[in-house]
DNA sequence: TCTGGGGTCCTAGGACCC
DNA sequence: TCTGGGGTCCTAGGACCC
């Protein structure tokens, strides 16, 4: 058997947590840049605040119905995140997390007929320890288990747990859930089974092997095996090395000037250059981009990206700082108002199995000391407290946050006060 | 008068997830 | 004025090799 647990609404939650007195009001959390609605209370959903929704759209309507409107905090949310998967982690014998606010539960050694009491018992820990509210669906595959946390949520609002615990709960849920709602199957299958007759997963699961196999490829072979019960999806109990990785905004205001975008752009790729240390990788190329704005028809419109070539493979910030702006200074026109950059650092390698080039002049050891004791210091007294001068403090560019919570749980001067 | 077969690697694009 | 950001996996097709 096994578990999902899943964090209701979970940002907005993080916000009620340290905000009690928005108990029973509307809540959203927007996305990066105040762009869209990316959570929403239960409340806010009643409302019919759609998730993705533009905020410019919504303004008339969170004055309307006095919705408490936040900026996204991840620094909140990935610290009550930490001590959910704790607390979850002393229930059962292996977790993995799978997202920010999820995490499948191995449920196979534990008491069979205690299951949906363990649920609870789990889903009240976590409720009391954190005050985030859970809810835990739990199933013989991981694609049961997430529909049955779907099911928890319809059904069983009153103890936030489901357990499939035999063939006709299972039918009953089967039949409950359409195509859509199926973990694994978007808009463009939805549309293709619907159109076969397909409208539930109840349905879809009499679908034979073959003909899933061959208009669904292996992934939706594998889909079917999970629905039926098989398990098909292996456990991922700790996170491989990413193959990318990626940082990029848009811009608060619209940028023309190369110094401004060079700027953002530095800073992104020492973003970069500080995850690849963290697992420990080395980058051999970067891909380094630039945008203008596609919803500002009224501005001509240029959309460039480069890859460049890294010799050595490196994780040090300066030198793929000096990589990433080589790049932008090809792409980048001057002349047009730019509404996005970023950097991908791709075909990552060990670090410890850098090819070394025989012209290399740069003191490698002495680089990675001068990287270690960069990344010790900001860990303990903040993000950014040693930099890269051209990363600079202006940052022009920087995104809008007009409704930012306080870091509660990892800042000192920002922590909750009692009167 | 006529042009094999089998394999690998790379890339672009599609689909999906949170 | 105004629409997020960061990932994964799979497949098909082309280039190339022997």
């Amino acid at each position: 058997m096994y578990a999902l647990v899943d964090c209701n609404n979970f940002y907005c939650s993080c916000e009620r947590v340290f905000a009690p007195q928005l108990e029973g009001r509307p809540v959203v959390v927007l996305s990066n840049n105040d762009g869209c609605a990316i959570a929403r209370s239960e409340e806010a959903k009643a409302l019919g605040i759609q998730m993705g929704t533009p905020a410019y759209l919504l303004e008339a309507e969170f004055k309307q119905y006095n919705v408490a409107v936040f900026s996204s905090n991840y620094t909140l949310y990935g610290d009550m995140s930490d001590r959910v998967m704790k607390l979850l982690a002393g229930f059962v014998p292996q977790v993995e997390i799978y997202s920010i606010d999820e995490a499948f539960l191995d449920m196979h050694d534990m008491p069979f007929a205690n299951l949906l009491e363990l649920g609870m018992t789990m889903r009240n820990t976590v409720r009391q320890h954190t005050g985030i509210p859970t809810t835990v669906g739990i199933a013989a595959t991981k694609t049961l288990a997430k529909m049955a946390n779907r099911y928890a949520k319809k059904t069983r609002r009153d103890i936030g747990v489901f357990w499939a615990a035999n063939a006709s709960l299972v039918q009953e849920m089967l039949q409950f859930s359409e195509v859509s709602d199926i973990w694994g199957i978007g808009p463009q299958h939805t549309l293709f089974l619907r159109r076969q007759g397909f409208r539930t997963a109840a349905d879809f699961i009499k679908a034979p092997d073959d003909w899933v196999r061959t208009n669904m490829s292996v992934v939706g072979l594998r889909l079917l095996h999970e629905l039926r019960g098989i398990p098909a999806i292996e456990w991922e109990l700790e996170p491989p090395p990413k193959q990318h990785i990626c940082t990029s905004r848009s811009f608060g205001k619209l940028q023309t000037h190369l110094a401004d975008i060079k700027e953002a752009l530095c800073n992104f790729m020492a973003v970069v250059a500080q995850k690849l240390r963290r697992q420990q990788s080395a980058a051999k190329s970067l891909q380094v981009f630039l945008k203008t704005h596609p919803h500002r028809t009224d501005l001509k419109q240029y959309n460039a990206a480069i890859v460049v070539d890294i010799n050595p493979a490196t994780n040090s910030t300066p030198e793929l700082i000096k990589y990433a702006v080589k790049g932008l200074e090809i792409i980048y026109r001057p002349g047009y108002w730019f509404k996005k950059c970023g950097v991908v650092a791709m075909e990552l390698v060990p670090e410890g199995q850098v090819q070394q080039s025989m012209f290399d002049v740069t003191d490698r050891q002495k680089s990675k000391q001068v990287m270690d004791a960069m990344d010790r210091i900001n860990k303990s007294l903040g993000k950014d407290t040693v930099r890269m001068a051209v990363q600079g403090y202006e940052k022009r560019y920087r995104l809008r946050a007009a409704h930012l919570s306080p870091c509660y749980t990892t800042n000192y001067e920002q922590i909750l006060k009692v009167n």
